[in-house]
DNA sequence: GTTAGCATGTAAGGAGTTACATGATTTT
DNA sequence: AAAATCATGTAACTCCTTACATGCTAAC
């Protein structure tokens, strides 16, 4: 999930880690970063799969042998992305099996993509996360109706407020839809942009 | 946090970890269930630690030294909170600090045992998690603001409803502050229930 | 010249998952 | 007697976090 954002924010312009983490929190819904903990090892596994390249300055030329170990000494990464990692980009953007749309945060990302997604697929995401959101809602419903009697006021208030929560992300997830296949319909004359729809 | 759950559940009444995981997936949401794979290495640590013990039919007795190694032969364990759990639990329940209401699902289970909380310390997480949701309301409203423009349709959307979210998740938590405040007031006078109000 | 923010990384660990392996009991 | 569901567990792995360690650069 974290590779397939950076490859993302890669695809649009190259930078270092430092950066990509700002963008990186704003991808993964406002708040909540990600630890550079986990930033910098994913971008060396990433470099290590040839999916993205690094531009260190490298200063260790015109040194003499020095005696301190020389620890520091780093200079600022810029890293970009490679046309092997924008061809795993593109391959990622075009899965529409259930990791796309299933919770995991994955369908978040996907939909910060959504640009780089052709119109049939991100149509059967958006349809397949609207699946899985409403066996939550069946799962959540019959568990209420099972358990209301033997429930604690917070208990039931808990279940409410989650039932309501994924009850909205339904409502949400059929606008978006509508949305798209009204523009899938007004667009199939005019054979334009199967990209880009709307934005930058 | 499953450790928690688990002390909880255990705490209502003995049970073997098949029907603790049923039970788990209420607690923690309606539908996503936690993993055998999560459930029983906890237990283990769990009885290692002496919260909880375990009544086992334990079926080697009566047996000759047999050749095959006696690989199944598994009774139906049933595990029982201990004295030290309980103590254990109504320590976690009384915990007031960050690692009660900051996300990572704590809260919610949090609120499910909420019956065993203090009246006192159920306002004060109640209001620590809304500071925690309005400061990510926060962060999502500026960061909002600052990328409107740059941002194409989808991200926008996201974030749009990610706002809702938080801003709906701060309404409920007013009303159950408010509740409970109502409930101090009314309750402070005549000196009953200082656990379990409402349900049962 | 020192503080604040920019910048890069490693090591250890937490909290779960999937896949596997096994067997008991109930229903059809 | 086959299938479903109940039941218990381990091993390997995923994906992230916190804590640590280090140094550069701009502003006050």
């Amino acid at each position: 999930m974290l590779e397939f954002a950076i490859l993302g924010l890669l695809h649009q312009s190259p930078m270092h880690g430092y950066e990509l983490r700002k963008q990186l929190s704003e991808v993964l819904g406002g708040m909540r970063s990600i630890s550079y903990g986990s930033l910098y090892p994913a971008l060396k596994r990433l470099r290590a799969a040839g999916l993205i390249s690094s531009d260190e300055p490298d200063p260790r030329a015109l040194l003499p042998a020095d005696a301190p170990p020389l620890t520091g000494r780093r200079g600022k990464v810029v890293y970009t992305i490679t046309a092997e990692g924008k061809e795993r980009f593109h391959e990622l953007v075009s899965q529409t099996g259930p990791e796309a749309y299933d919770d995991g945060g994955l369908f978040g990302v996907r939909l910060a993509f959504f640009r780089h997604t052709a119109a049939d697929v991100r149509l059967r995401i958006l349809e397949g996360r609207r699946r899985t959101v409403e066996q939550q809602r069946e799962g959540l419903r019959s568990s209420l109706a099972r358990t209301r009697q033997r429930l604690d006021r917070y208990t039931l208030e808990l279940q409410r407020h989650g039932l309501e929560s994924v009850d909205r992300e339904v409502r949400w997830l059929n606008e978006l839809i509508d949305t798209e296949r009204r523009e899938a319909t007004t667009t199939e004359s005019t054979s334009s942009e199967k990209e880009n729809p709307w934005g930058q």
